[in-house]
RNA sequence: GGAGGCGUGGUGUAGUGGCCUAACAUGCAGCCCUGUCAAGGCUGAGAUCGCGGGUUCGAAUCCCGUCGCUUCCGCCA
């Protein structure tokens, strides 16, 4: 029951603490899992209980448990890096506990005893309590179960006590594995992370909805995407990522849609052309998907998710998926311009029985359904050099080569009617020198619903924000 | 913006014209229990069935309105 940073750093190094007392050879060290020093305080984790065993020390955590069998009480505590036993069967120090709810915080000091009948091999034999936090009110839903039985919403409107949730914790963990992964891959690769701002001045790329705010008495919006930043940022590093928040005004309410959530987007130049775009896409998230098995197993197993491979993921052209589609499933979406939901689930599918990949890249959407920045394909105009990644039947990552000379820039924004006074800034980037390039962008709570198998993104997120929630 | 579904103790569900004085599980409270691990046993409290109107001898149940939630579509990651 180890978080995926305790886990791995548990597996290693769990024997060097200082945190015991007298008669630890580490007595003076900082402890490499708990980084406690060594003036603070003589707390154990739970996942260090075992290695403990035969001295006394303090276990703090969150009551998740407690089983009363008249002479005796078993505490089951949650702390950081996951549960530990503890027991009472002394009259004065059980009532103590008397009054106290699940999620009490409890400071527990007694001696770790091996015991091959407690859940991680050790349990601690408590000799005094100290209550931390008395919780007296009894909790709005059980979150110590298995599942979670209390309904989406009913547990959205309480998140600072659902989210305690093991597969909400885990799901939360996930998702800052994936973006620490993503982080990891690019820096290899010679990436700079950038900050762009999330306060701007028009309403960017068109197309989604955007949230204005009052900007000193000017009108201004919340970025719905770092977009034009990240290109600008080009110009400056050759190779840029930004992990941040986007925003987006659509008034939708599906399983899939979060007016606010987590880009990963990257940028970079010097390609030939999208499919140089599409190969980074595989080798990042490749990577980012190896790391996680290896790191988040315990909170992988929770949800049974398979993690999937990204090795040679098959690509089709817009059209071609088009044929597929009325080949494998007998509707002619043929003449339209964009694939809707239901003929992205049924590439998914397709392409896991054609091609047992979980993935499927899509490629040369029509230029006219995506965005001015976008590269056309030099023989055929009217196709971009732009792709969707679809992950399991769901539209995961976007991206595409963009265009990098100013004069077509200019030409296109023209043609689109695109005012060219807000995107001066933006142009300045191309009027001085700009080489080939381009970038894509990943839903972050997408992913992580995709990859665990959540029936809605709002799961993967903390505090989601939707068409009605705006608190907590 | 459009369409469908659902609102019943704290939570999750059953009940879809009279058998409902509303059931079950879990949580909560009390009692019993020294090896539990979704602990177990006994007892108890807790819901005017989202709200308003209507149909009917009779409504949790049917109709209308309204509010809330949810899913799908449009749009997107």
């Amino acid at each position: 029951m180890l978080s995926c940073c305790a886990a791995t750093a548990g597996a290693s190094r769990r024997t060097r603490c200082i945190a015991c007392r007298a008669g630890c050879a580490w007595r003076r060290r900082r402890c490499q899992v708990s980084g406690a020093p060594s003036s603070q305080s003589s707390r154990v984790l739970s996942a260090e209980l075992l290695a403990h065993a035969g001295r006394q020390v303090q276990l703090s955590g969150w009551l998740q448990t407690r089983r009363e069998l008249g002479g005796v009480t078993f505490l089951i505590v949650r702390d950081r890096a996951g549960l530990a036993q503890a027991v009472v069967d002394r009259p004065d120090v059980a009532s103590q506990l008397s009054g106290l709810q699940v999620e009490s915080v409890l400071q527990l000091t007694g001696n770790v005893v091996a015991e091959p009948r407690a859940r991680g091999g050790a349990e601690l034999r408590v000799e005094h309590v100290e209550v931390l936090s008395a919780v007296t009110e009894a909790p709005p839903f059980e979150i110590n179960r298995p599942k979670l039985t209390a309904s989406l919403d009913v547990w959205l409107d309480r998140a600072a006590f659902g989210l305690r949730h093991a597969e909400k914790r885990a799901a939360l963990r996930i998702g800052a594995e994936l973006a620490r992964g993503f982080r990891k891959a690019l820096v290899a690769r010679g990436f700079v992370e950038i900050f762009t701002p999330k306060i701007v001045g028009s309403a960017t790329e068109g197309g989604a909805n955007v949230f204005p705010i009052d900007y000193f008495g000017r009108s201004a919006y919340l970025a719905q995407s770092p977009q034009l930043y990240k290109q600008m940022l080009v110009g400056v590093h050759e190779r840029v990522f930004e992990v941040g928040p986007v925003f987006r005004a659509e008034p939708h309410a599906t399983a899939r849609h979060l007016n606010e959530y987590t880009s990963l987007d990257i940028e970079f130049g010097f390609i030939h052309d999208h499919r140089d775009v599409m190969a980074m896409a595989e080798a990042v998230l490749g990577e980012t998907l190896a790391g996680l098995t290896e790191r988040c197993a315990d909170d992988l197993q929770l949800f049974a998710a398979r993690v999937p491979v990204m090795r040679a993921v098959p690509i089709v052209g817009f059209h071609e998926a088009q044929e597929i589609i009325l080949r494998e499933y007998g509707e002619d979406c043929r003449g339209e311009p964009d694939l809707a939901p239901q003929h992205e689930r049924w590439l998914g599918e397709w392409a896991q029985r054609a091609h047992g990949s979980d993935f499927l890249f899509v490629e040369g959407y029509p230029t006219a359904k995506r965005p001015f920045y976008t590269m056309p394909n030099p023989e055929q105009p009217e196709v971009s050099n732009s792709f969707d990644l679809l992950f399991r039947g769901l539209e995961l990552v976007t991206g595409g080569q963009r265009e990098h000379r100013y004069e077509r820039l200019l030409a296109v924004m023209e043609a689109r009617g695109v005012p060219r006074e807000p995107f001066e800034g933006y142009l300045d980037a191309f009027r001085f020198g700009m080489p080939p390039e381009g970038g894509f962008a990943v839903g972050l709570e997408r992913f992580v619903a995709q990859l665990l198998g959540l029936g809605n993104v709002r799961e993967a997120r903390a505090f989601p924000r939707d068409l009605t929630r705006l608190a907590p």
